[in-house]
DNA sequence: GCAAATTAGTAAAGCGGTTTAATTAAGTCT
DNA sequence: AGACTTAATTAAACCGCTTTACTAATTTGC
């Protein structure tokens, strides 16, 4: 508080040297002690010491005692204290909501799914919900103050800075709905609000089956069809926010004189609503129903079901052959209604996609199924959590004391 | 030399702030004074005097000497000192090779377009090509030992990193050419090998038309087609440096029964050799001769080049629309033999787009042209240069003497 | 069982680099 | 001419890291 240039330079190297050691007490799943510390950054023991210190006082990292000694003094253990601080991840979906709380480490405590609530505004929408977040905070035995942040995703636009979805076609009345604020003001921790096929690529990134590949993406096949990229390991957006929205990518020159991605477009062709027009057997059931059915007709023999099957598979597979080209990932994942079947779908997928791109990276199904986005909700809403538990660090040094044991 | 860890971490804080400082004397055209420094760094007054005077003595900073007075102290000026290294720049086409010569700012000092030489193996070429730069290096006067980096391109598959050209179709021979070694051999300095297509988006990036777009594109239409990409800053190269390959674009479900990669993808349908086919005038002529032909005959109303130009138009707008839904850029820059006329084309292709993707970016044509790749290896030169020059300045804080004035 | 060796961690001293404070330098303005 | 400004340098203090020296606790060897 005295020096003022000083706070920005002078605690720089503090600044990264701390972050260094408590990203590794997170990464590291169980106990260390600072000599692992010292080996694995590189920096000396009496350093090593004092942030240690300091993030045992501030309860980021508990003290365990000492260990067994290995032919000298016994060392003492430590470990990074996930339950220093809690997130929540919600993913709004068009039928249901998808709910959790998790600690700092994305170990899930609490999980629920909820029936989105119809017929209501948004704003009493999120309320509603905020109040399902605070019935697992309660269930996951999370201490009153002690979420530090939230993350949420819904169908559709989203303005990712301003914290607004823009547009979200699945849910009636979602326009220019400032559910970062509702939320933050609800549940008073701050809110990432992200789009829920970005949300996915980042579950299936950090936990499912893209986990350490640098480009990868999802595609989300289902009443929509949407991807979402990971680009050298960061999530890619674009100028627009219209990244991955092949929804409407142009199948053929034969389509372009048609109406404006009415017709022609990869979703009307080979979305779910192209899928229910050829099969007589849609009435009015759940997707997941008939679609399953779909499959295994076409599987059985069934000509109808096997044309209609072929062919969205073989657009869906031209689509995922040019995403391939351009972005050139080394793995695709798919997700959605119409795999969650398993693997016939993608099979055909992988031929057309052999057939096309000289050097295709992987193809393979989605290891989250539904549950990615939520993942994903709980990975930018512990990134954020992170975030500001960094910033209290650096300038909190002198807190009075840590948190709860 | 005493200390082991110091080394690596005292030194450290210096190094950033020294690049930093240096970052800020390339970046302003004109002269600057300590005081300026100062405000843009944030350091302090002592600190950018050592650092600045380590620059000056170095000589990569030169001293201007005292300016007018505002009312106090006059201040004293000094300037990025430029010509204190120099770098090269390669360009090799299937006909046409362009050489450069610039200094650390990347203003263009010499310049040559040369045939590139036919009936010759890639060593002998190369060593041709060397020749050719030491002739530019001597026509700039540029001092012996004082050209710090080579950027190169080529057509075709390239490793980057070992500096090696795996695979180019258009130049007889090339197959797993050391490039890279070649070239530093011969010239005494690094060098890297990059593919042509992304120098040129690198290239507009920098000097033409994509100047401070974070994600764009550049599209190269001529024999064959291709992409080259800039995601959020940084040049996207994918996972297998298959990134932007949308020559093998698969233009529809009609396409995909036919042969791998030779039918019923973008290059073969809209490529130079496709509209060739269509156009009785080709003879053996220059390809931009008749490019130019076709184009005037079209706009004049000839019903077959007016159909060739549409489709090839077409086709190139759906896969620029295409590309855009996964990307989401905010500028497309439209490049090679067939824009060298100007706009026509590029008016079709922003029809298209428009009509497929709900927020298009820009489309624009080249500004650099068929410079645009030449100028990209002038940038990655640079860079390679500079990052040697951080790291001289990093070793050598004892240096008794710096350069030459 | 006791000394030597080993491992873990802390205290003290020193170094590099940066900051603030004070000083020098060279003006302009009244 | 004297007061105030602006620019840059010197002097002193500070901060954080590293090395060295030291304490602590335990295994190992005899």
């Amino acid at each position: 508080m005295r020096t003022k240039r000083n706070a920005g330079v002078g605690t720089l190297l503090r600044g990264i040297n701390l972050d260094s050691v408590l990203a590794l007490a997170i990464d590291r799943d169980g106990p260390f002690t600072r000599t692992e510390v010292i080996d694995a950054t590189g920096l000396s023991a009496p350093t090593v010491g004092t942030l240690v210190g300091r993030l045992i006082r501030s309860g980021l990292v508990r003290d365990l005692g000492t260990g067994p000694s290995s032919g000298g003094r016994r060392p003492s253990f430590m470990e990074f204290n996930a339950r220093h601080g809690f997130v929540a991840g919600i993913d709004i979906g068009p039928t249901k909501t998808r709910i959790a709380v998790a600690d700092l480490r994305g170990e899930r405590l609490a999980y629920r799914v909820v029936p989105t609530p119809p017929g209501l505004g948004p704003a009493e929408m999120l309320s509603r919900l905020a109040k399902e977040v605070r019935v697992l905070l309660k269930e996951a035995n999370v201490p009153h103050g002690r979420l530090l942040a939230v993350g949420a995703g819904a169908p559709g636009a989203v303005d990712r800075d301003r914290g607004v979805v823009s547009l979200a076609p699945n849910l009636k009345g979602w326009t220019e709905v400032p559910m970062g604020a509702i939320l933050q003001r609800a549940l008073g921790a701050p809110v990432v609000v992200e789009n829920d096929v970005n949300l996915a690529v980042l579950g299936e990134h950090w936990r499912g089956a893209a986990r350490g590949h640098g480009t990868c993406a999802f595609i989300a096949l289902g009443t929509g069809i949407g991807a979402g990229l990971v680009v050298d390991g960061a999530l890619h957006r674009g100028h627009h926010f219209l990244a991955g929205e092949i929804a409407l990518m142009c199948m053929g020159p034969q389509f372009v004189g048609q109406d404006f991605g009415s017709r022609g477009c990869l979703e009307t062709l080979a979305g779910l609503k192209a899928l229910a027009a050829r099969w007589p057997h849609v009435a009015q059931r759940d997707p997941d129903q008939w679609v399953s059915e779909l499959f295994d007709a076409a599987e059985a023999g069934d000509l109808q079901a096997r044309q209609a099957v072929d062919e969205a598979a073989t657009l869906i597979g031209i689509a995922a052959a040019n995403l391939s080209l351009v972005l050139d990932p080394s793995l695709i994942v798919l997700g959605g209604a119409l795999v969650q079947q398993g693997e016939p779908l993608v099979r055909e997928v992988r031929r057309i996609v052999a057939r096309v791109v000289p050097g295709p990276g992987e193809i393979v199904v989605s290891e989250l199924g539904k549950e990615a986005p939520l993942w994903g909700s709980l990975l930018v809403g512990m990134n954020l959590a992170r975030e500001g538990l960094r910033g209290a660090l650096r300038e909190g040094l002198s807190l009075p004391s840590g948190g709860a044991s």
